[in-house]
DNA sequence: TTTCGGAGTTCCTTGAAGAGACTCAGGAAC
DNA sequence: GTTCCTGAGTCTCTTCAAGGAACTCCGAAA
């Protein structure tokens, strides 16, 4: 974990990594996802160590991205993504566009993500919520905000 | 900056991490989108270590996200992002959408975003590159890709 | 010839990540 | 009833990254 805290800045940017920008963090909300939802199974697909994982969880559980379900009489648990943590995978899912373009070399990318509305294998493309035209870093003006810092 | 070499691993999320993953990276990578291109000026903005902040840059620059550019006859550089760069900041805009709904509280987003196309305050929505209706994490099926690990 | 300012570099301290052993609770086996 | 097993953590120790601050280097201006 870095030292400098950067849920403190007026940028939310910053505090979004404030919840997952610690080292970990995205790979446990994939593994989440996809569905280990079991502190053993985590551990051992990532090869985290186990303090560690242990922090990450609690963090997670804490900012309400994951939830913690008992799922046995014994003090067994699982972890699951809350409505906050499923669009957090949102970001992760336009993270896995920009890595299969640039990264994923010959191979092809590792995996693929089947739209529901039109069953075809496809990729994330960011579009304006208000015109519904494509929406990407060259095409926008930054502005002050009201939240922005004095 | 993490121990474990997320670079390895078949997954685009940790791929991308590999690139971006490290404390600071992008913070530096919105300084720079913003227009806030000399060492000095990041350091000042961020508060930075000089130290993490050199290597940062030079990691940045050897991936290709950032590129280093002369200014004067002087050893004086600027930092500017390549088009794989600026393919990131997409990510990075979703990112500020998940931090002004859920973090940014009663005072509002700190930073908005003026859509060219449509001359509106907007934000990002995720949309599917092939039939256009949104595209969310509940709106998929994982697949194998030809890049999966054996 | 000295001064200045941008861009690093060096050094020391602190604290997070990695690895692995240990604990604890409840159920199952004997 | 005691022992074993298993999932989910905790503890401890070592190593290496982040923070902070001083130092260097280089060309230009005074």
């Amino acid at each position: 974990m870095q030292r400098t805290n950067f849920g403190d800045m007026a940028c939310s940017i910053a505090r979004t990594l404030d919840v997952v920008g610690e080292p970990w963090s995205p790979l446990v909300i994939r593994d989440v996802y996809v569905g280990m939802n079991r502190f053993e199974q985590i551990q051992q697909d990532l090869g985290i160590s186990r303090k560690v994982l242990t922090e990450r969880l609690n963090h997670l559980v804490e900012h309400g991205v994951l939830e913690r379900r008992p799922y046995d009489n014994r003090p067994r648990f699982e972890y699951h993504l809350t409505p906050r943590g499923l669009e957090l995978f949102d970001v992760l899912m336009v993270m896995v566009g920009w890595g299969d373009k640039w990264l994923a070399g010959d191979a092809g990318p590792p995996v693929l993500y089947r739209h529901h509305a039109c069953g075809e294998v496809s990729r994330v493309e960011p579009t304006c919520a208000n015109c519904g035209e494509p929406m990407h870093a060259t095409d926008i003006d930054v502005l002050p905000g009201p939240g922005a810092a004095a």
